[in-house]
DNA sequence: ATAGCCCAATAACCTTTGGTTATCACAGAG
DNA sequence: CTCTGTGATAACCAAAGGTTATTGGGCTAT
């Protein structure tokens, strides 16, 4: 008993007329036939008396065809349904946000988003970006808007959505606070107030002083935005922050590193995971949206 | 989108693995791989995430699994429902009962059918045995416990369950009341009271005083039997009927015919007709129950 | 590392089945 | 009494669903 058994027997019913069913169906006579024989001989029951004229439904047929409706129907809201999904007029996917995209970077493009797809749904995963970025290549979440990492993007599908200069972030008492800009060999002996491992900020900035053939000296570490500030704006230590998320209410003082270090922001997914539609839309929309602001 | 594959599906959502869910079909490993691909592509999205391991559901899976669901139980229920029928555990047919019949023959056999299966239905149709005969031959009623008429069974199955002699009717107080037997010929200028046309009884009757080469003069005509012996008792003329059907308190005297005159009572329908399980069960039963009260 | 294993994908092929055309048989209407 | 409408049947064909054999990628254990 299959779906296509009960689409022919409920026509033949509707129509009283093996060949005008067969015509509804946009199939020959015979198939019709054969196909309630075999519904038929399947249920070991007479559906339809052929002796009259129109051919007639019998009782236990009556009974099969609110049955074979209520059937055909749930699978046409099931078809539906998940059409839905396909067409982008249901469907969400996992989008990991780190607190320093979260808080510039990702409501705008959440915005832009929402307006042009009003029922797709995202849900933000908290993480830092490589925490985030790892999960990214496990499956674990579908895609990411990170801080990219100092190296190794290579494996995982990304858009570079904007680049942010990394400035020095100074009490504002701090004796250095008055230079132009500074070189990390300036500020090695400094303290430093770092996010927490996991985070791209740390990996960057201690790949940078690395780099230099410089060991930082790291006071603490956290993974709040806000408490990194606090500490700095304490006299706790020195940091680095895209300028951007600094002004001048923190009682923070920036100054440009020289030479200069940029983090890049941008959209991650794994390559090889199957993505929901509403994610690759939310890919493409990203896309469209660097393009255009380009 | 078809039930196979629905099923196919959800068996590989429940084993989280092809290999397995294809032994719980008892097919092959490709043809569930086969099959899974062809539902994502009708749907036009990936329900399943093959990356993991063991193989992940996605999140439209995840919905459509549901779906599949519900569909494979009502599916499930459907054909449940209709082996029942098929089982007699439900099902109702109908029966034409003429009075005569419904008074004395047909309680017995209702009683033990009912009992033997007491979930099945039948709808008693009232009318005369020759206009359920003919209803029978129409495929309008089923089956018909009816009076069968003087020839012409042809071309209808039949049981023959009882036969019964007609006695005369007569008025407590007529001349011919007290005789051993009487003919038709005695009987010639008796005015007759008789059923309406479409019983067997009257063109019984009709037929055995035309063969004797005589005519009746028909007084007044019912289909009500009880009608008929209050005519017979208040002398409105003479009648005929099944001694069974008439006894001392009904202020009516009876004399046996001479020739005797029966009529058989039984089971008629249609050969052609595809009568549901339910009537055919019934006419088994009725051919059980004459075998064995022979 | 790497050998071995698990498991899904793929290829090539076979069998069943759903569909086709042509034709028949039968009932009812003109 | 032929003609028309309609379902059944036969013979045949193409597609679908299934099979076995094999490949290849990712893990695990040595």
């Amino acid at each position: 008993m299959d779906l296509r058994e009960l689409e022919y027997f409920v026509v033949i019913c509707e129509e009283k007329n093996f060949t005008s069913a067969a015509e509804r169906l946009y199939i020959s006579q015979p198939a019709i036939s054969k196909t309630l024989y075999k519904l038929e001989d399947e249920l070991g029951l007479r559906l339809i008396n052929r002796n009259q004229k129109p051919v007639a439904i019998t009782a236990e047929g009556e009974v099969l065809l609110k049955l074979a409706r209520d059937i055909i129907a749930q699978v046409q809201s099931a078809q539906n349904i998940m059409d839905e999904y396909k067409k982008l007029k249901r469907g969400s996917f996992t989008i990991a946000v780190p607190p320093m995209t979260g808080a510039y970077f990702f409501p705008p493009l959440f915005a832009g988003f929402k307006k042009k797809y009003p029922s797709l749904d995202m849900r933000i995963i908290d993480g830092g970006s490589l925490a985030s970025l790892e999960a990214v290549k496990r499956e674990e979440i579908h895609t990411g808007l990170i801080i990219f990492p100092p190296k190794d993007m290579a494996g995982v599908g990304n858009i570079p959505v904007t680049q942010q200069e990394l400035v020095v972030c100074l009490p504002a008492d701090h004796p250095l606070a008055g230079q132009a800009f500074l070189s990390l060999q300036q500020l090695e002996s400094e303290p430093v107030v770092l996010y927490n491992d996991g985070f791209a900020l740390r990996s960057i900035i201690l790949n940078a002083y690395a780099e230099a053939g410089l060991t930082p000296k790291i006071e603490i570490s956290t993974n709040q935005f806000l408490t990194i500030k606090a500490l700095v704006a304490k006299g706790a230590g020195i940091s680095f922050l895209p300028a951007i998320a600094v002004n001048d209410t923190d009682a923070i003082v920036t100054v440009p590193l020289e030479p200069q270090l940029h983090v890049t922001i941008g959209l991650v997914w794994n390559p090889n995971s199957f993505l929901p539609p509403a994610c690759k839309a939310f890919i493409e929309f990203v896309q469209d949206y660097c393009a255009n602001n380009k």
